[in-house]
DNA sequence: AACGCGGGGGT
DNA sequence: ACCCCAGCGTT
């Protein structure tokens, strides 16, 4: 299969003209720990997300020692609220695995990146062709839907077919000397031109050569398989003080919200199931409710009741803990905990 | 191949 | 109400 690659010139001249300004692009050349850390944070995650706690992450771990030293709280810590928390816990991993193994210095090999712990083909590619200049694509949801448009490919782009006919074609036109700058632009296209819902198409330096484009047919592509719905749980949690003390608890190290701590939090089909289960873990529930929220997961929804608790005569586990209020601000919190308690505990500092 | 895993912004 | 975002690991 031949691919007319006239675009790639008109791709690169585009990025050198409108490139963004962003904090993870400030390096001449790219440090690898830089292009790590950032990839890592952009997985599934908006870019205007992303430079803030990528701005503080730099400055609390600077090198990839610094990260190693770092404990797994403190991490977690600065990694509240951005979501899938296992991308905080593998990069920390991986940071002790470049010190041991490696002496602190960054593998530039496919084979040595792609054996961390949270990096996979896509953010291989990102740092092997941005830190270290070789040719290898990198395969993500821009990249994959501007190829399709470009190309006209009807295959869903999330499928292995998709994405491994997609994946040859940039292998094949990814051009040596500036294989990161290619990647790079495709995404800058992919997130201010050829966007998901209605592309800018009058704007695009690919237009004489989009498929999609010319022929009609960008609300078509790409194809992508549609998302299941969430399940709805009703969630009971509770509020319970003990002299400028609040109870809560450290979720398990597996699973949703890993090793992110709580209000005690008990979940069921209706909310009087997960209030009975409450009353069997904690005594007795009182009958005030201090808050409500409607917490949205990909893949769960959570119907939460906060009530005030009666202090418990004793604590099921050693995973339930008596926090003292002004220490609230070191420990990683789950995104509905930072939420109830910043409603309910005013003034008291949840941040670090 | 399907699923679990967060949170927020856009339409 | 969806949709999707600079994906990865497990089953």
């Amino acid at each position: 299969m031949t691919v007319e690659n006239e675009w790639v010139p008109a791709l690169l001249h585009w990025f050198d003209e409108t490139k963004r300004d962003l904090p993870w692009r400030a390096n001449h050349p790219r440090d690898p720990y830089h292009v790590w850390v950032s990839e890592i944070m952009l997985q599934q995650t908006r870019t205007e997300t992303v430079k803030d706690y990528y701005v503080r992450w730099m400055a609390a771990f600077p090198t990839v020692s610094a990260l190693a030293q770092a404990s797994e709280e403190e991490v977690l810590k600065l990694w509240q609220g951005l979501g899938y928390y296992s991308r905080a816990r593998n990069l920390h991993k991986a940071a002790r695995e470049i010190v041991l193994q490696y002496h602190g210095i960054f593998p530039d090999t496919l084979e040595a990146v792609r054996a961390l712990p949270g990096i996979g083909d896509y953010t291989a590619g990102a740092i092997l062709s941005m830190a270290f200049g070789h040719a290898v694509p990198a395969v993500d949801g821009n990249l994959l839907r501007v190829m399709a448009r470009l190309f006209g490919i009807s295959d869903d782009i999330l499928s292995l077919k998709g994405k491994r006919i997609i994946g040859r074609i940039a292998q094949t036109v990814i051009p040596q000397d500036r294989p990161g700058d290619f990647n790079e632009a495709l995404m800058d296209l992919g997130a201010t031109i050829c966007i998901p819902h209605v592309p800018r198409c009058g704007s695009c330096p690919l237009k004489d050569f989009c498929t999609a484009f010319l022929e009609n047919r960008t609300s078509e592509l790409p194809v992508r398989k549609k998302k299941k719905a969430p399940t709805i749980y009703e969630v009971t949690s509770l509020f319970i003080r003990k002299q400028g003390a609040l109870l809560l608890h450290k979720r398990p190290e597996t699973g949703l919200l890993a090793s992110l701590w709580e209000l005690p939090t008990f979940l069921g089909k209706t909310e009087k199931e997960s209030r009975k289960e409450a009353e069997r873990m904690l005594g007795t529930v009182e009958g005030k409710i201090i808050w409500t929220h409607r917490h949205v997961f990909t893949h769960q929804i959570w119907q939460m009741t906060v009530y005030l608790g009666t202090i418990p005569c004793s604590l099921p586990d050693p995973s339930y803990v008596w926090v003292d209020e002004g220490t609230l601000g070191t420990l990683p919190l789950c995104g509905p905990a930072e939420k109830c308690l910043a409603a309910c505990l005013p003034g008291v500092i949840l941040t670090r």
